[in-house]
RNA sequence: GGGCCCGUAGCCUAGCCAGGACCAAGGCGCCGGCCUUCGGAGCCGGAGAUCCCGGGUUCAAAUCCCGGCGGGCCCGCCA
């Protein structure tokens, strides 16, 4: 970054300096410009060699255009990022800015400090802890707030996976496809494909490339300590199958992995190493990029969605009082409580949305068409206020009663099953789907299909109750039918939520 | 330059792997109805699609094959 700004910088004032009006941008554009205008004459005219002659110094011109343009937007992207970070962090920009002002020097002291940490170096290994576990506690505030937590987390710097990384060198190094290159260790996957069918089937087409494995430094990469960590997962941990969510952009880089793994005598962990592909999440019109300032954050995307919530309740206490009640009747506390679970249930819907091989776009300022989450959590609270007043007791908390209870009225029924409504035949069709559903979604890692399956199960529920009486249907086997209906789609609906890490709400 | 993924109404997606009841389904938005006692964040109806383009295979293609075009990602000492 900082050459880029330095020759952004001396071009800028040597513009200056000769009075250009136009920038370097528009000059070699013009230059472009005026060759193509040549190139036509030339040829038109019967002089292609001439023009051969002039190509060569055409196509550089071109390039060092493309290169400054490159340069230009990546400037710019650089000062607005800046920019971003001095408004909203002023403190971490001051000290930076007052910390790093040789790029350089700051480079090299970082790779001082990894040497040191790879070394076991107890002292700046315990800044480094201090630095990732700051970093980590957002990261478990963030995702709390969705209620996700983790059971335990590995240290890369611990004494374990750095003796292993050390033996994923020793090992690589002994292969013959390693060899030394300016003293960093490459594994040259390429020929190894060669020889091994499950590499070369692993790449398809692809090429596999040159695996560094060891800086020229003696320090490892992060791609060898993931071996080493993959190794530990499965001897360690006594691991039978390893799923590594993962974005995309890393695809080559586990192949890679898997690869090295098979190459070192883990055969049967490098077919069991999956790798949970999902896409990146880009918001409509704007491409994300923590390097850059510009994003939009799993807090903030909770946050507006509470307040489409809060909103959309006023509206329909408007709409059916008339006017909201008055605030000493509203509970507040509890109200907040609902609003965050809507608005939990509302983000992780659209995480899950679509297909996670599929680059998820949306716009935060219409969060509100993005309801899904809502509407499903909606449909579970009104169908159990049909079972609270159908067994008069709270489903939720009643899970086992309600099951021996649905048994008891299926015994009653049986046998004397009437003509099926198309509605409620539908229904009976979409709970049968559950279990294949459940199986595609673990088979073909596709946890979409789940929201997919809520949704059109809440589809024919509303559908259900809304032509159809549950309660007041007199028949009684066409009453317990129903009854037995909506309890299976709650059960179901129960579990699916679950699942997906939706908040269970009783009453809204 | 090479590889992988994606391209379906104004917008977001499902269907594609295992071709056939698809003259293509759902949601958002739009238009018109229903203030029907189990909760209206709902229900019913309507308009809106060259399934990116062009070939091929087949009795049959959104789906399979080939070639384009457009977008994203990746291609040796970053993570």
């Amino acid at each position: 970054m900082y050459p880029l700004i330095e020759l952004y910088e001396i071009t800028d004032n040597l513009l200056k300096k000769f009075k250009y009006k136009h920038n370097l941008g528009e000059i070699l554009s013009e230059i472009t410009d005026t060759l193509e205008k040549i190139e036509k004459e030339l040829t038109s005219k019967g002089y292609g060699k001439v023009w051969k002659e002039l190509k060569e110094n055409y196509d550089r011109i071109s390039e060092l255009k493309r290169k400054f343009n490159e340069v230009f937007s990546e400037l710019s992207n650089y000062t607005s990022s800046e920019d971003v970070l001095s408004s909203i962090y002023p403190e971490i920009y001051a000290v930076l800015s007052r910390e790093i002002t040789d790029p350089d020097f700051a480079e090299e002291t970082i790779r001082e400090y990894m040497k040191r940490y790879e070394n076991g170096d107890e002292e700046i290994g315990k800044v480094f802890r201090e630095v990732s576990s700051m970093t980590l506690e957002g990261f478990k505030e963030t995702l709390g707030k969705l209620g996700i937590w983790f059971d335990s987390f590995d240290w890369e710097s611990s004494r374990k996976i750095r003796s292993l990384a050390r033996k994923v060198i020793e090992e690589v190094e002994k292969l013959p496809y390693a060899r030394r290159e300016e003293g960093a260790l490459l594994l040259d996957l390429d020929k190894a494909a060669m020889e091994h069918k499950f590499i070369s089937e692993l790449f398809g087409k692809d090429k596999p490339g040159k695996f560094i494995v060891q800086r020229s430094d003696g320090t490892s990469l992060y791609t060898t300590r993931d071996v080493a960590y993959s190794v530990y997962k499965f001897r360690e941990y006594g691991a039978k199958r390893v799923y590594n969510v993962i974005a995309v952009e890393q695809t080559r880089e586990q192949k890679q992995v898997k690869a090295t793994l098979y190459l070192i005598g883990y055969k049967d962990e490098a077919e069991k190493l999956i790798h949970f592909v999902y896409e990146m999440v880009n918001l409509k019109g704007m491409r994300m990029s923590s390097r850059r300032g510009q994003y939009y954050s799993l807090d903030e995307l909770i946050e507006d969605y509470k307040k489409v919530m809060v909103r959309t309740y006023v509206e329909n206490q408007k709409r059916k009082y008339k006017s909201i009640e008055s605030p000493e009747k509203l509970d507040i506390e509890k109200l907040n409580e609902t609003f965050n679970k809507l608005a939990v249930a509302s983000s992780r819907a659209l995480l899950l949305s679509i297909d996670p091989s599929k680059v998820l776009t949306f716009d935060p300022r219409r969060l509100e068409e993005y309801g899904l989450g809502s509407w499903i959590i909606y449909t579970f609270v009104r169908i159990q206020g049909i079972l609270r007043k159908a067994f008069n007791y709270e489903p939720l908390d009643n899970l086992e009663k309600i099951n021996s209870d649905a048994l008891k009225l299926y015994e009653k029924i049986t046998n004397q099953l009437k003509d099926l409504d198309p509605v409620e035949r539908e229904l009976i069709e979409t709970i049968q789907e559950y279990p294949s559903t459940l199986l595609e979604v673990y088979e073909y890692l596709k946890p979409n299909k789940l929201l997919e399956y809520a949704n059109n199960l809440c589809i024919v529920l509303n559908k259900l109750y809304e032509t159809l009486p549950v309660l007041g249907e007199k028949d009684p086997i066409r009453r317990n039918t129903r009854i037995i209906l909506v309890l299976l789609s709650f059960i179901i609906l129960k579990d699916l939520l679950e699942i997906m890490g939706f908040p269970l709400i009783k009453k809204i």
